[in-house]
This record gives structure tokens, C-alpha cells and sequence, in this order.
DNA sequence: GAGGCCCTCCGTCAGTTGTC
DNA sequence: GACAACTGACGGAGGGCCTC
């Protein structure tokens, strides 16, 4: 490594001259950073920071001793007086996302670790998907149904609008997961925007979906379109309607996250590796300095000896 | 082949954090 | 404060491996 560790733990109280607490439960650590060949490492001593990169901490060219601790989760923590309780608080309560600690790693570290991009080119490429299946449209209980209107593309949520669905599967089409015969259909539109109906489903023994008008009421989100076939009177009724817009509003945010799950699980598993590829560099730098060390002690050893 | 176990991936929900 | 984005936790599906 290219700084000289001073690594105490907790059979070996500190001796660097820190005023450090003793009466830490926890494994206390003391390192003393020393400038080093490594560009420069801010101390971020945040709860991303593995055992293994003590080492880099360095401040400002100068010697400095940095007293850390875990935080019971393996994370460390610097304790020392130049961070107060409130500060370290606020760290162990913040866990920056994914995609921050990676893209701080990424300007810090040496270049070849990629930055994780902005969405817009994935966003773009998501459209591009999309605008590519516009005529099958999926209801809330997974299936997918083809609409057969002559111009599904030009559906609008402005006035009243007619389409007619047929199954485009083998089996026939059972609505569920909404109550009283309905359900939710989710389609794209032509420009790849998501628009969801609550339709009350009525299917035919063969498998045919009946017409319903289409409007679009004014407190739902904007993308979103209902289908009722008659007013809304009852309590019941009321209710059956509240359940139909949590669906509707489930339904939105379900198709939303499952994007964001997998995003980040994307950025969670570029961020393990980069987190490998940093505890392989650290390694084997710390096999160089432990040979060269060995090395120059020989070099010394004779050098005593011969003198 | 059947069944059990383990692992990985995915979708979903709920809670938290960030942004405007 | 509202909304969007993010992420941990949970459970289900599917595949690989092993044992019987």
C-alpha cells in the first residue's frame, strides 16, 4: 500500500496521540494515512468504505490519523472529533443511492470503471421498444389481449372512443384481480405512452371481448382513461370505484417500478463489481508493498551486516 | 423420474430519499 | 408539500444439482 497503516484493534489500544474514546464496543481502527502515490482520495469515511481502503485515506498531502469504527453492519464510521454525533448521524441514517456511490467511485478511481449514464439513451430505447407493440394490451391479471380496432394508434382520451378487443391467445381470456367483472387494460399508445382502461369485462365463450366507450375523467392521472358503462350511484358502487381507481393508481406505479427494480438492480450489481475490482487492485498492491518491504529489509539486513 | 435444496432473477409493495 | 425516484424486503418462478 502506498501509505503506512498504523491498524490497532481492540487488544491494542491506539498510540498515535489521538484523543480517542476507550470505552468504544465496537473494533476501533486508527489509521495514519501518509501521502501517497494514489491520486488524490478525499476521506470519505462513509458506510461504502470497506476494510480494504483504509489505506487510501489521505488528506490534503499531510499526515493524518483517522479513527474509524464499524457501525455493527460492517460498515465504517469515522468517530474521531472532527466529525460530531450529529454529523455521523447523518451519515449512518443517509445511504446515498447506487448509482451516487458508484459515480463518486468512478470519479475518483482511475479511469476504465464507467460511470453509470444518465436514462435518457435507456429511456429512448424503452420508447422505441414500446412504439413496437402497440396493438396488445395487458390486463391486470397478466393477459395479453390484441386489440382489433381499425387505428388503434389514433385512440385519444378526448371524447368518447369505441375499440374492440379480441384475445390474441390460445385460451380464453378470464378478467380477474378487479371487482365485479372488471378489469384493467394497460396499452401503448404510437408514441409509446402507457394508457390504462378499467374495463368491466364481459367475455364471450369464445373468447371475444365486447366494445366499450372510452373517456377520460378529469381527476385521474394524465395516460389514464376510464370505461363505465352506466353512472355511479350507490355506496357500493362508490366503493367498487375506489377500489378500480387504487388498482388504476397500483397499476401505474407497478409498471413505473418494476423499470426501477430493475435499474436498480443493474447499478447494485455494477456496483459490487466495482467494489471486486477495487478490493483486487488494493490486494495486489498490497502484495507489491508487503515484497518490497520484505526487499528492502534484506537490503538493510546486509547492508548492517556487512558494515 | 420425483422430490428436495439452493441459487438467481424478477415483480411487487412499502418506506425512504431526492427534487421541484 | 407533492410527486418521482430509489431501494430493502418478500415471495414466486425457474433452473441446476444431488439423493433416492
Amino acid at each position: 500500500m502506498d501509505g503506512s497503516i498504523d491498524d490497532k484493534s481492540e487488544d491494542s489500544p491506539s498510540s498515535s496521540g489521538s484523543s480517542q474514546p476507550q470505552n468504544l464496543s465496537t473494533v476501533v481502527h486508527t489509521i495514519t494515512a501518509v501521502p501517497t502515490a494514489i491520486p488524490n482520495q478525499p476521506v470519505q469515511v462513509q458506510s461504502v468504505i470497506q476494510p480494504t481502503q483504509q489505506s487510501v485515506i489521505q488528506a490534503a498531502g499531510q499526515i493524518q490519523t483517522v479513527q474509524v469504527e464499524e457501525d455493527g453492519e460492517g460498515h465504517l464510521v469515522r468517530t474521531d472529533t472532527d466529525i460530531g454525533i450529529e454529523k455521523r448521524r447523518e451519515i449512518l441514517s443517509r445511504r446515498p443511492s447506487y448509482r451516487k456511490i458508484l459515480n463518486e467511485l468512478s470519479s475518483a478511481e482511475a479511469p476504465g470503471i464507467a460511470k453509470i449514464e444518465e436514462d435518457k439513451e435507456e429511456e429512448a430505447a424503452i420508447t422505441s421498444i414500446q412504439t413496437t407493440i402497440p396493438s396488445y394490451v395487458q390486463t391486470s391479471a397478466g393477459q395479453t389481449i390484441q386489440i382489433a380496432a381499425a387505428n388503434q394508434n389514433e385512440l385519444t382520451t378526448q371524447g368518447l372512443q369505441t375499440i374492440t378487443m379480441t384475445n390474441a391467445g390460445q385460451g380464453a381470456v378470464t378478467a380477474a384481480a378487479m371487482p365485479a367483472g372488471t378489469t384493467i387494460v394497460q396499452y401503448t399508445q404510437g408514441d409509446g405512452s402507457q394508457q390504462f382502461v378499467t374495463v368491466p369485462v364481459s367475455i364471450s365463450p369464445a373468447g371475444e371481448v365486447q366494445a366499450y366507450q372510452i373517456r377520460a375523467p378529469s381527476s385521474l392521472p394524465a395516460g389514464v382513461v376510464m370505461a363505465t358503462p352506466t353512472g355511479i350511484t350507490s355506496p357500493q358502487q362508490l366503493a367498487e370505484e375506489s377500489a378500480r381507481k387504487r388498482e388504476l393508481r397500483l397499476m401505474k406505479n407497478r409498471y413505473k417500478n418494476r423499470e426501477a427494480a430493475r435499474e436498480c438492480r443493474r447499478r447494485k450489481k455494477e456496483y459490487v463489481k466495482c467494489l471486486e475490482t477495487r478490493v483486487a487492485v488494493l490486494e495486489q498492491q498490497n502484495k507489491t508493498l508487503i515484497e518490497e518491504l520484505k526487499s528492502l529489509k534484506e537490503l538493510y539486513c546486509h547492508k548492517a551486516e556487512t558494515e
